[in-house]
DNA sequence: GCTTGCGTTCGAGCGCGCTCGAACTTCTAG
DNA sequence: CTAGAAGTTCGAGCGCGCTCGAACGCAAGC
């Protein structure tokens, strides 16, 4: 269900806040998935709102280890599960499959890799910075040009169909 | 060169700017290709940071049509430059070749098509700012990852490797 | 005349990130 | 005992947005 997948629970989270941006809110994120038995593959996806396939996918690429229970069916435990939601917040933010594999081979090296990976994640959020910059000025160029038709800058265009 | 694309040249006048989002850097951005004699493929090419490839498919797609000379060649007149701006500008803030297809389409049936137009602008511009909201959570939680890895958030990472 | 360089058309190929289907096993309910 | 749901592996396929290469045309300069 879309309507409850991790991203939209998040924003949901922001929109109460109606605040800046708060360490709150980060965590709220993070503890979804704090203290938690093993899951099946299926509670997985739904919490993470992909498909049982895509995750079959990433562990197929190397980016999870999943252990298996007596029959043979993936079992995730919390570290395999905080770690796919790591994956899917970097996958939203716009981090290519590549660097992904590319991290997550840096952590399953140990400790010693953390200012490797640490780097990684700077340049990445340089990279989401502009994307930030060219996403607002096509914000506003789209505003401009809805103006230029004779539209009205409001909150949102629901209903305006 | 990349360096000299509209999106550069447009951030690095928001960077002149320093200010809110204004409607001077919007003009910028539109008079780039104001009052042009006819282009040659490579001439827009290099305008909007892409490949004559690409250019001959959005031709091919029919996002544009463009003239050609005496001598089969493409010429590229002021409007084909303005749409071709504006499409780049469109892509570039995500929206799909589809929808750009049936917009182009729509913009080619005349003036009467200005209201389905102005619905088209509305839904991505509603896209454009959630889009905005998830990157502004990513960049969050990309940077409440960094600090607990012990980096510190300053306004770039440039020299930090 | 001939090479160089930029253009043309056409169809095929590619990288990404999934997405699916076939064939098979395992568990649960009736 | 049986039917059905949910899991498994494997390889192939797909939609998107380009990207490329082959074969060719034309105009300018040596």
């Amino acid at each position: 269900m879309a309507t409850d997948d991790l991203m939209s629970r998040a924003l949901a989270a922001l929109d109460e806040v109606d605040g800046p941006m708060s360490v709150e809110v980060i965590h709220r994120l993070v503890d979804v998935s704090a203290a938690t038995d093993p899951m099946t593959i299926t509670e997985v996806a739904d919490l993470l709102d992909m498909s049982p396939h895509t995750l079959r996918y990433y562990e197929r690429i190397g980016l999870v280890e999943v252990a298996r229970d007596a029959s043979g069916h993936r079992s995730y435990d919390a570290a395999a599960v905080r770690r796919l939601v790591f994956l899917t917040r970097m996958r939203l933010s716009g981090m290519a499959m590549r660097d992904l594999q590319h991290y997550m081979k840096l952590a399953d090296e140990g400790d010693d890799t953390v200012p490797d990976r640490l780097d990684l994640l700077l340049e990445h959020r340089d990279t989401i910075r502009r994307r930030l910059k060219e996403l607002t000025l096509s914000l506003a160029a789209t505003e401009y040009k809805i103006v230029s038709y004779g539209g009205h800058t409001g909150p949102s265009s629901a209903g305006n169909a």
